[in-house]
RNA sequence: GGGGACGUAGGUUAGCUUGGUAGACUGCCAGCCUCGGGCGCUGGAGAUCGUGGGUUCAAGUCCCACCGUCCCCA
């Protein structure tokens, strides 16, 4: 029986058309859809599945801090997001305003939240009065929404987007500070081990902070295509928002004092960052930790009730073991679909192991395990599969981390010549000496499209090396990049 | 900010130059077939040709306006 090739599946290649192939995976592997306006889109089911998947795992982490969950209204009244000047002044051109209710003009218009800092830290003023009452640590989930205009990608640029955002508040500087760092950990690592996607951590340049915030720490991971990924943010307000919002508590010395405060977030930008890290021609690959389903059974059979009972019931038999094994599993039991048409569409899903099981393997009391990444299969016993399974997803866990770091260690440039510089931006991480002028971080964006991404940790300090743009003393040395 | 392209069925699109019955593939529905890599056969439904106006006996096709979308470059 020989197959036609049929173009249900992705047909651009990653390697030579990215920003299609990317698009075609998101839509294909039925992860979101465009909605009816430009620059929204809409999140499906199996889309979802992967948002609440990360968020089981922050708010996991989160707790860990002491951070609980609470939400706030999507609505914030002009007044109060203008209070912090800097802060209005950078976020102002991309807000969406209300300004009608029915046919009646509002007096004071009302922002669609582009971020909370403003409406949380109107409320920790009333919630903060003594120093009993802290540290206030509680975390939000919900979307902003920043007007885009530009071009705009499902998941990494969009008008509206799911995400978190933290807001901490301490009696302490070095309290706060320590909060900062503690969260940009907790997303280093979860990017890392849950994900699988390498990330580099450190400071934001002064031109690229959060505005409002004293300094920004940032984790950035470089993406197939050449650009860098911004993929959290956890920023160090000190006392610019406590200040005018007059968020201040009684010490145990009687004195009042303003507060320190952090905010910090992620965004669904981390879906799009898996999906460009570790997919491929086939669509989607999900690194098992966070895949919301983590093997597929595939039962095969003739049509033949007899042998389809004996198949299924060992289906049942598998999917039971791998369950009381704590493995996500999905026994695919269509009966109008063909085991090809199962195997590709699980691949364009993304599903890190897929099981077959076909009468060859119910007489020989095994399956046949196929790994999503790399594609090897392997007959394994159904005797003790359930922790053979759970062995074989971790294997893969490790595997497609490390993959990702070798390929990123490939797309990361040590330059010293504005040349070269020139010539690796937009092809990687360039890593180059700065002197800390602003002029010349200016430069270089206007002259290369690049930016500086971060100044990783340890970094801050250069000495003896000159500054890739203008030869001056050098002072950091940060990893550029042209960014998404 | 500047430049380029495109709107025809759920999706991908042919037809437009030279005006005259809107066609294909895929998907969908029904039935048959069978299933270890998108299998095959038969039948069926599905289109205000982006919107509005104009020219014409006749407009998907020509003209004008509008709306929308995508791509590239600062």
């Amino acid at each position: 029986m020989e197959k036609q090739t049929v173009e249900i599946g992705i047909t651009a290649s990653k390697e030579t058309d990215f920003s299609e192939w990317y698009i075609q995976t998101v839509q294909k592997a039925e992860l979101a859809d465009y909605a009816p306006v430009k620059g929204l889109i809409v999140l499906r089911p199996d889309g979802y599945a992967i948002w609440e998947s990360l968020q089981e795992t922050f708010n996991r982490r989160f707790a860990r801090e002491g951070v609980r969950n609470g939400f706030l209204p999507v609505l914030i009244p002009e007044s109060l997001l203008g209070r912090e000047k800097e802060h209005f002044a950078g976020f102002n051109p991309e807000v969406f305003w209300v300004t009608h209710s029915g046919n009646s003009e509002l007096g004071d218009r009302l922002a669609l939240r582009p971020t909370s800092e403003t409406l949380a830290y109107t409320m920790y003023s009333k919630w903060v009065q003594s120093w009993r009452d802290l540290p206030l640590k509680i975390n939000f989930w919900n979307t902003a929404l920043r007007s885009e205009i530009k071009a705009t990608k499902p998941f990494l640029r969009t008008s509206e987007f799911l995400w978190q955002e933290g807001h901490t508040v301490h009696a302490t500087k070095e309290e706060a500070e320590r909060q900062v760092h503690a969260m940009l950990d907790i997303y280093r690592e979860t990017v890392e081990q849950e994900l699988a996607i390498p990330v580099i951590s450190g400071a934001k340049s002064e031109r690229e902070k959060f505005v409002g915030a004293e300094y920004t720490m940032a984790i950035e991971s470089i993406m197939p295509d050449g650009k860098a990924l911004q993929m959290g943010t956890s920023h160090f307000l000190a006392q610019n928002f406590s200040k005018p919002f007059d968020v201040k508590f009684a010490d145990r010395d009687n004195v009042e004092h303003y507060a320190w405060q952090t905010s910090w977030g992620v965004s669904w930008r981390l879906i799009g960052a898996m999906i460009m890290t570790h997919g491929d021609d086939r669509g989607m690959s999900m690194p098992p930790r966070v895949a919301p389903v983590q093997a597929v059974i595939v039962p095969i059979y003739r049509n033949d009730k007899r042998q389809r009972d004996d198949v299924m019931s060992a289906a049942s038999e598998v999917r039971e073991a791998l369950e009381s094994e704590g493995v996500r599993v999905h026994v695919d039991d269509r009966d109008d679909a063909t085991p090809g048409f199962k195997f590709n569409d699980w691949e364009l899903k993304g599903v890190p192991l897929r099981i077959e099981i076909g009468p060859r393997d119910v007489e020989s009391r095994s399956v046949v395990a196929v790994r999503r990444h790399d594609g090897r299969k392997e007959s394994m016993g159904v005797k003790d599969l359930g922790p053979a399974v759970r062995g074989v997803l971790e294997e893969i866990q490790e595997a497609m981390l490390q993959k990702a770091r070798e390929k990123a260690a490939g797309m990361t440039f040590d330059v010293s010549e504005y040349a070269g510089f020139k010539e690796r931006c937009g092809t990687g991480f360039v890593r180059a000496v700065w002197c800390g002028d602003e002029k010349c971080e200016e430069s270089i964006k206007e002259e290369t499209g690049a930016e500086i991404r971060v100044i990783p940790l340890g970094e801050e300090k250069e000495q003896g090396s000159i500054c890739i743009r203008c030869g001056g003393q050098g002072l950091s040395t940060p990893i550029f990049a042209k960014g998404y």
